[in-house]
DNA sequence: TAATTTTACATAAGTACTTATATAAATATT
DNA sequence: AATATTTATATAAGTACTTATGTAAAATTA
């Protein structure tokens, strides 16, 4: 079936190039994942100059042994994400000194986990004794094929990450995060209503102060998500509002576990039922809902908001 | 200095990567080296196509698990080299069989001795006991730094050619292999004057009736060049000539072992010196003749053959 | 000090793959 | 039998490198 593998050492060349671009692009699915603008090919270069703030074109090159061309290019892609900066050399005006943007640093934050897993990963898969390289490329390629590297270290950051995360109860000194992380994607999918800022700006008055309940999602201490439980009128009925995750930390089911923690929270508190609104464009949102056992239900006609077109509820 | 070594297993791919190339790279360079034109990249489908007579597209593309326009396009290679054949299935229209060509079989039997010394210099390199794949990287990475895979598989094929290579005298059976090597390459650099196509035809009458010799290198039983020793006038004067190596065998250093043979059998017979006519064009045979110690002399106007522009000796 | 060589980087074009898409023939479904 | 799906192959365009080549600045040599 696989001729590659037959060939034995004959055909090592191949097989490596084989092994090597599978890695590359399921490392690259990887990226995809998790929303990082980033390409497993621009992995060498990059992670130099995150090591060695300020190197050089030849700098690299030589570290790297690609050709000169090659560094440049990728330097090029780099630029153009706007993960590095270029600045000419003072004393030597044929050099141009690289290092990392503000962008490539916050990017580097998110690699990290990545690039941790997969040191792990390739590990635990490849620190085995063996009688030969061949045999080493076999048992490598088996694994690889049993399980598909892109979901091995999607699962394994995500794992890692959980035992990162916490959920915390409003303080006032969350109050910022509380209103940033909100107006973030409230810009990005739709606009910020006026009342919207006066809701997310004075969490105190409209939601703790009322007998609601905010949440933060906490990776290694840093606010990263929140989610509110909202009373709406006097009758102990609670919406489940404000839910919103940093952009560099999608894809780590945080959102899921704000929502678990909600769901678990209400119940505690003896709730009958838990509601929610939001909008049939937030498709990847309504499917999450639904997994978590809220179903559609007619919508009011005089919503707070006018983004709205779906209303669900959870009923314990 | 090596900065993807230093990353250990998170920079797997890209090591893998590297290495590949390397490989692919130097293959190549074997390739040149003994004027068989063909590429490394077209191994994979080239060895299935050869192993199994008849294949189709798909059936390839099963056995490698490349993409379909992958090997459509090295089919398309294969085909521009003359290498492969291409007829319509007759039952099914959509399918193409594919088998070696002529030329292809001739191509193949010239790769085989190369693939051979790949397998077992691979192997030597290789196969060895190591606890991580990494470990077995690194191994194989010194040993190609320490010398070039192309010169160590060159010379590895070299070694081998020899094993299976005898030089033996003239026989009437061998007469046709004399005129056709010789007029192969005349005809390449030069063209077939009616006197060369006279003592070709002839060499019993021309060469061994007057008391020359000719010699014949075979690999493997089949002939594959030849030289002669012929006598100029009765002075005991040998003129080194009509020397030629058929193109699939050269850069084995096949015309060296006989010129060394040449210059042996010359001793042996006392001979004073040997002497030898060539052209300035052929710039490859003029290093090797001053290599084994024939020195420029004056060329006589009253030559046999126009293409001779520079005149050797070689005093014993 | 002037001329030459080397160094640092950029750009263009080629290659061996990839993904995306098209087309014709065979097979399966209705 | 007509229609839809699958299979076999081809072609186009993109990518991550390569080799080849160019240009300006620095270093070396004359």
């Amino acid at each position: 079936m696989d001729a590659l593998r037959g060939y034995g050492e004959l055909g090592l060349g191949s097989r490596l190039k084989r092994v090597s671009e599978y890695l590359m692009k399921e490392t690259q699915l990887v990226y995809n994942h998790f929303n990082i603008d980033f390409d497993p090919y621009l992995f060498p270069v990059f992670k130099i100059i995150s090591n060695k703030n300020g190197v050089t074109n030849s700098e690299i090159q030589n570290s790297l042994k690609y050709t000169q061309p090659a560094i440049s290019q990728t330097l090029n892609k780099l630029k153009d994400k706007g993960l590095i900066v270029i600045k000419n050399d003072t004393l030597d005006k044929r050099k141009k000194i690289v290092s990392l943007s503000y962008k490539g640093n916050k990017t580097l934050i998110q690699l990290k986990p990545i690039w941790k897993s997969i040191d792990e990963v390739i590990k635990t898969y490849t620190l085995e004794k063996s009688s030969s390289l061949i045999e080493h490329l076999n048992s490598l390629e088996n694994k690889l094929n049993k399980k598909s590297f892109s979901n091995t270290i999607i699962e394994n950051v995500k794992m890692e990450v959980n035992q990162e995360l916490d959920i915390v109860l409003y303080e006032d000194k969350y109050a910022k995060y509380f209103y940033d992380l909100n107006v973030e994607w409230l810009k990005t999918y739709f606009y910020v209503e006026p009342y919207d800022d006066e809701v997310l700006s004075n969490p105190e008055k409209y939601i703790i102060s009322k007998g609601g309940h905010i949440f933060f999602a906490r990776l290694n201490k840093q606010v990263v998500g929140t989610v509110a439980l909202m009373p709406i009128g006097n009758d102990g009925l609670f919406e489940l509002t404000k839910m919103a995750v940093s952009p560099e930390h999608r894809g780590y089911k945080i959102g899921q576990q704000l929502m678990q923690h909600c769901i678990d929270y209400a119940k505690s508190l003896g709730l009958p039922k838990l509601i929610l609104y939001s909008s049939r464009k937030l498709e990847n949102a309504i499917y999450i809902y639904r997994k978590y056992g809220f179903i559609e239900v007619p919508v009011e006609a005089n919503c707070h908001y006018k983004r709205c077109d779906i209303k669900m509820e959870l009923v314990f």
